[in-house]
Formats: C-alpha cells, sequence, structure tokens
RNA sequence: CGGGGAUUGGCGCAGUUGGCUAGCGCGCCGCGUUUGGGACGCGGAGGUCGGAGGUUCGAGUCCUCUAUCCCCGACCA
C-alpha cells in the first residue's frame, strides 16, 4: 500500500476521552475509528490485523475438520423461547427489534440456538454426526458499560466454533482437540506466554468452562494463577474447595488481571433435549444432539495484543498478525525514490505486504509513522542506489541498523512472509 | 444501573466575579526556505461554544431539562 493513496492520517494527540492504551494507540495510528461508545469501524491497517487474525484462526479451524459458515445477525425469537434464553432476565445483553409486521427479533450476541435449529434439518441419523461449524461474526451485545476501547464492545467480531456430536466422549475428545489448538493459536498471535487456560463457572450444565485468558493489566478478569501448571482459576469460582478439587494449592498462586480471549462451553444434551434436536443412533433409538461450543473474540483479541505489544512510540506488532512486514521509505535524491519504487514493485510481486510511504513530508515524520503504526521491518533507501549497493533494514523491536544487498534484503523478508 | 468527571473549528486545550470582532497549539490550504527522528518563515481557511428552554440590556460563562462520552463500581448466562 502506498501512503500517498492511504485514507487514514495519524494523529499525535489522542482524544481525551479514550483512556485504554488499545484504544489510543489504534485511533493514533489510524487503525480504527470510533463510532459511539462500545462500536468501531476498522480501517485498512486495522482491517489487514483482523484478517491476519482471521486467517490464523481459519487454519486452525480447518485442521481441527471444522466448516466455515456464516449465520444471519437477525434472529427469530421462536429458537431462543425453546430454551429461555429469549427473556430478558435471562439474558441481559440482547438488541431486540422487531419486523414491520410486530415479528420480534434479536441481533445475534452468540449462536448456539440457531445453529442448532440448522442442525436439526442437517442431522437425523448417527452418520451424519459429529459436525464441526465454526464463523466469523459480527455479534452484538447491550452491554450495560462499554469499555476498554476495543477489548469490550456492544458490536465485536468473533470466530465462534460449534460441535455437534452424539455423546459426552465424543465431546470431551474434541473439547480436548480444541484447547491444544486454542493455545497454538495464541501462541501464533504472540500472546503463548501470557495466555492461561482458566477455569470458570459452568453455567448449568457443567460445573466449570474453560476460558482462556491474557495476563494484561487492562483486562477485566481476576485470575489466581499458577504459572507452572499454566493453569488458573477465574476469581468467580475461587474458593478452596474448588481449589481442592483441582489440586491447587493456594499458596502457590498469584493473582493478576486478565483478558478473556477465549472460551468453551460444554452444554452436553441440553440443548439437543430443550430444542428437541435428536438423531437415530445405530439402535434405532432417539438421541439427544450434544453440544460444545468455542468462541474467540478477534477484535479483542486485535486489543490484546496492543495492550501486550507497544512502547513510549507506538505500536509493536507480531509479525504473524502486523498489517504489513515492512514500512518502505526513501530519502533524498529521486534515485533513491525510483530505487524505492523498484523495491516496493519486487517485494509486492512477491507476495510480501508492504506499506510504502512515499509522501512529499520530511523523514522524521515518516520514521515517527513507522514507529506508530508498529510495522516489524522498517527499510530505508538513501542516497543513490543501484542493485549493487545496499539497503538499510531495521527492526521495530531492534535499533540496530543492519545494510543487505537488494537480492539478500528481499530473500530474507520473502522468507519471513512466508512463515 | 449507582457514583464521579467531561462536552468550545478535524484533534488537544484556554476562556476570571456574565461584557466588546471566542483565543492558543497541532492539523489543513498557499508561497518560499528546508529534508536521517514528527522543520521554519510569511500569508490564509475553518468554530456560535453538545441540544432545547429560561434569567438578563447582554450568556461559552447563571438556572432547568436533555443527549453523548470517559472513569470507578455493579453486571458479564
Amino acid at each position: 500500500m502506498r501512503l500517498s493513496q492511504n485514507v487514514t492520517k495519524t494523529i499525535k494527540t489522542v482524544p481525551k476521552e479514550e483512556q485504554a492504551i488499545n484504544a489510543q494507540l489504534l485511533i493514533r495510528a489510524g487503525f480504527v475509528h470510533k463510532e459511539m461508545a462500545g462500536a468501531y469501524s476498522y480501517l485498512p491497517l486495522g482491517l489487514a490485523v483482523i484478517e491476519n487474525i482471521k486467517s490464523i484462526l481459519r487454519e486452525e479451524m480447518n485442521g481441527l475438520g471444522a466448516a466455515e459458515v456464516l449465520m444471519s445477525s437477525l434472529q427469530p425469537a421462536q429458537v431462543w423461547k425453546e430454551t429461555g434464553r429469549w427473556d430478558d432476565e435471562v439474558v441481559d445483553v440482547w438488541f431486540k427489534s422487531m419486523l414491520k409486521n410486530g415479528t420480534q427479533i434479536g441481533f445475534g450476541w452468540t449462536h448456539e440456538e440457531p445453529f442448532m435449529q440448522l442442525i436439526s434439518r442437517q442431522v437425523q441419523s448417527y452418520r451424519d454426526l459429529p459436525v464441526a461449524l465454526y464463523q466469523f461474526q459480527t455479534k452484538f451485545r447491550n452491554e450495560l458499560r462499554a469499555k476498554s476501547g476495543v477489548m469490550r464492545g456492544r458490536e465485536f467480531i468473533m470466530k465462534d466454533l460449534y460441535y455437534f456430536c452424539r455423546n459426552q466422549q465424543e465431546l470431551d475428545a474434541f473439547y480436548a482437540q480444541v484447547q491444544a489448538a486454542y493455545l497454538k493459536i495464541f501462541e501464533r498471535v504472540g500472546l503463548g506466554e501470557f495466555t492461561y487456560l482458566t477455569f470458570a463457572s459452568g453455567g448449568a450444565f457443567t460445573q466449570f468452562s474453560h476460558e482462556f485468558q491474557t495476563v494484561t493489566k487492562s483486562g477485566e478478569d481476576t485470575i489466581y494463577l499458577n504459572r507452572e501448571r499454566r493453569l488458573a482459576v477465574n476469581q468467580e469460582i475461587y474458593s478452596d474447595e474448588v481449589l481442592a478439587q483441582l489440586q491447587l494449592d493456594k499458596t502457590a498462586l498469584e493473582t493478576v488481571k486478565a483478558a478473556e480471549v477465549g472460551n468453551i462451553f460444554n452444554f452436553g444434551a441440553s440443548k439437543g433435549e430443550q430444542m428437541g434436536v435428536y438423531f437415530s443412533d445405530e439402535s434405532g433409538q432417539r438421541q439427544p444432539v450434544y453440544l460444545s461450543s468455542y468462541g474467540i473474540g478477534v477484535s479483542r483479541l486485535m486489543g490484546v495484543i496492543a495492550e501486550h505489544y507497544h512502547d513510549d512510540k507506538g505500536l509493536v506488532w507480531p509479525e504473524a498478525v502486523a498489517p504489513a512486514l515492512v514500512y518502505l521509505l526513501a530519502i533524498g535524491s529521486k534515485k533513491s525514490v525510483q530505487a524505492a519504487d523498484e523495491l516496493y514493485n519486487i517485494l509486492t510481486e512477491r507476495g510480501v505486504a508492504v506499506i510504502y510511504d512515499d509522501r512529499d513530508v520530511r523523514p522524521g515524520e515518516k520514521f515517527a509513522d513507522a514507529d506508530l503504526m508498529g510495522i516489524p521491518w522498517r527499510v530505508v533507501v538513501s542516497g543513490p542506489k543501484s542493485d549493487h549497493e545496499t539497503y538499510e533494514i531495521k527492526s521495530r523491536t531492534d535499533t540496530t541498523l543492519n545494510h543487505l544487498q537488494r537480492d539478500n534484503l528481499v530473500s530474507q523478508l520473502t522468507g519471513i512472509e512466508k512463515q
């Protein structure tokens, strides 16, 4: 992308109303735009991050054998009434509206019920199960208080995976697979080291649910963490009994703030029974479909990464999610601009995502923006250049300037991109 | 939903006990000088003070209502 053609602009000052670091930096660097409390628009750079996170999620979901779908955001009240979750007393985050003819509809805040409804038509026999479906969806939740920038919105992007199967054993096996996949995902986006499997309240169906909590000062949850075992207990279920049950030693626990980046729900046979979604087993008996669901907040993940990876100059994206791998700029003569143009074309042709700062501004401004946007590698072309001379490359996380010949530079960057 | 704070050009802010054409910085436009860490000079454009009502000779400033935003708490199946 040529910056001269980019609509967004970086700003030096933060809107005072934004206190959350993720919102401050994402707004200053031009990644997102706040429409209202709890609702953010994603601009080209922010969307690039979102899409990178989605690509990683997609690979891991496909690896689990799940198929991608896209459910509607508008949801009929009926399916939710079957499980009692239409009631505002039961679920207090509903956005509801109605059709012209008075029919009540809701804006999806999760999709268990609609998915079960869908599955009831596709699944009749034990031969049709198990099935795993996932989607990337904009969820709507009418939170009493939106806060923490993109980390807690009323509208946000979520990856949700649903697994439909025949019995608890099947469910448990998949549940374990997803746990492993989730840990891998957080590893890949750069949060692995700080993210812990956490026991939380299980709701009506099981004693515990599992959350994935990333330790961060700006987190909304308090967890009790055992670093060695890489396990944590959410404050909401913290008690001596629970600790005993999980064989956790109270004295080995650390109290930290954390952000919930993923969660897993085991619904067992409950939804199938409530909604009348059954299949015929090997002996022809009617059995309820078992359900489990697995969420990861994509936009929240972007916020948590921003909270974790920044310094006094701005964002510092891990390569896997950065909106571009390279920030390219030329200084000085027309020759260096020509050389930068060429390099831009070469890298782009090889599939390396480059932000080419071709604006007519002074170098200092370009350096500042490169840092603010947090692009992993900065390449500077200065002075008269030809193929045999060198190009300066610097990592966002380092102050060392290295000089490489063009071929070496290109192959190094191409190599990183392919990882 | 309870408590606290806020709302003045695109952004950040100032504006005294009500008083004259509402200021400043950043950004923006033009010209010139600049060009390795957000340059400088000169000249410009841009706000009716969140909204409605009221008090007053006169309201950004006082009163009432209202909207929105932020923070703390509660809530988060």
